[in-house]
DNA sequence: CCAATCCTGTTATGATATAACATATCACGG
DNA sequence: CCGTGATATGTTATATCATAACAGGATTGG
C-alpha cells in the first residue's frame, strides 16, 4: 500500500524546507487554470493539495480516502476523475510502474517527466528525461512518438545503507 | 487462438517471415533453461509459445485463457507464475503501460529494452534502450539505477493514415 | 527409494479502474 | 436575470488486474 501522511518528505533525494511549497504550486495551478479557462474545483484543488502535501506516490484509493474524510465523494470516479483532470493539465504525472500518482515537481516549464523510484522507501525523484534512446530506433521504423514513460527504480541515497 | 501459423505478421512495424522464430526462440529457451539448470515445464513453455504466437502484447488473463483451453489450470495464478517465470529468465518483458507482456525480441543478448507501442493498433516493437537520460540526475542525486522502464507511445508507421 | 524442493492448481480475496446514469452547478448569450 | 448547453459531481454496478495461502503432485539428488 502506498501512504504517507507526514509532512516533510524529501524532495528530490534531499530533504528540503517544504513549508511554503503547496500552497506556492496550488497558486500556480489556480492561474493556469485560469489562464486556461478551465474549472479549477474544490474536489480538484484538494486532490492536488493532497498529492503535494503527502510529497509522496499515492494510489488513487489512498487519495480517495482523503477525500472521502474531507467530505467529498467516497467512490472511486470521484478520485479518478480529479487526478485525471490534474495529469491532464500537467500538476500531477501518473507513475506506471506504482499505478500511483505524483504532484509534478516542475508545473511551470513544458517537460518530458522521468522518475526514479526508490524500491526501498517508494520515494519518487523527478528528473527531467530524454527520449529515452528510442529516437533512432523510432525514426528508423517510421514510428511517430507522442509520448515517453521512463521511470527508473534502484536505490535512493538514503536507502543504500542497511537496505536489501 | 492460434490464428496466426501464416508468415506474416508484423515485426518491429516491418512485416516479416515470422514461420519458423517461434521454434526457434523456443528452442533456444529450452537451451537457456539447460544451461541454467532451471525447469522449462510445460506451462511455462506453451506460455512462451503462446506470446510468440501472438506476436503481440498479451494481458495475463487473454494468456491465461489459452492455456486454459489447452488444458492447463485456469485460474489465474497459473498464467501469472508461468509469466513471472518467463520475465524473470528474460524470455519476456512485461510492459507496464498496457499491463501486458510481449515475448522478448532478443532473447540471447543481455540487454535494456525499451518499447514503442502503437495506440492504434496497440502493436509492440522492441528496441535497444539507454537509461532515458537518467544517468546525470541519478548520479547528482546518488540515486542507484537497477533497471529503467521505457516505454514510448504513438502511431506506428502502419497507423499514421486514416487512424485517428 | 526417500526426502527436500520445486511446481501446479485451487479457493479466496484484494487492488485497480471504468461504464453508465441521474443530479447539480457553471458560463454565457439573450 | 434567466434559460440553456456544457461541464462537473456523486452513485451503482461491474470490469480488470493481481496475489496470499494452502493442498497435492512431480523432480531431483543423495
Amino acid at each position: 500500500m502506498l501512504s504517507d501522511t507526514n509532512g516533510s518528505q524529501p524532495k528530490g533525494f534531499m530533504s528540503h524546507d517544504h513549508s511554503g511549497c503547496v500552497s506556492a504550486a496550488l497558486a500556480a495551478a489556480d492561474k493556469a487554470c485560469a489562464d486556461r479557462k478551465v474549472q479549477f474545483t474544490a474536489v480538484r484543488r484538494r486532490t492536488l493539495e493532497i498529492l503535494l502535501e503527502a510529497h509522496a506516490a499515492l494510489g488513487a484509493y489512498d487519495v480517495l480516502a482523503r477525500l472521502d474524510a474531507d467530505g467529498f465523494g467516497a467512490k472511486p470516479p470521484v478520485a479518478y476523475r480529479a487526478l485525471s483532470f490534474l495529469v491532464d493539465q500537467g500538476f500531477v504525472h501518473r507513475i506506471e510502474r506504482l499505478n500511483a500518482f505524483v504532484a509534478c515537481a516542475h508545473p511551470d516549464t513544458v517537460h518530458n517527466p522521468a522518475f526514479m523510484i526508490c524500491r526501498a522507501c517508494g520515494t519518487v525523484a523527478e528528473a527531467q528525461a530524454s527520449d529515452g534512446g528510442l529516437g533512432p530506433s523510432a525514426e528508423t521504423s517510421g514510428f511517430q512518438i507522442e509520448q515517453t514513460v521512463i521511470e527508473a527504480e534502484g536505490l535512493c541515497p538514503l536507502c543504500q545503507d542497511g537496505t536489501t
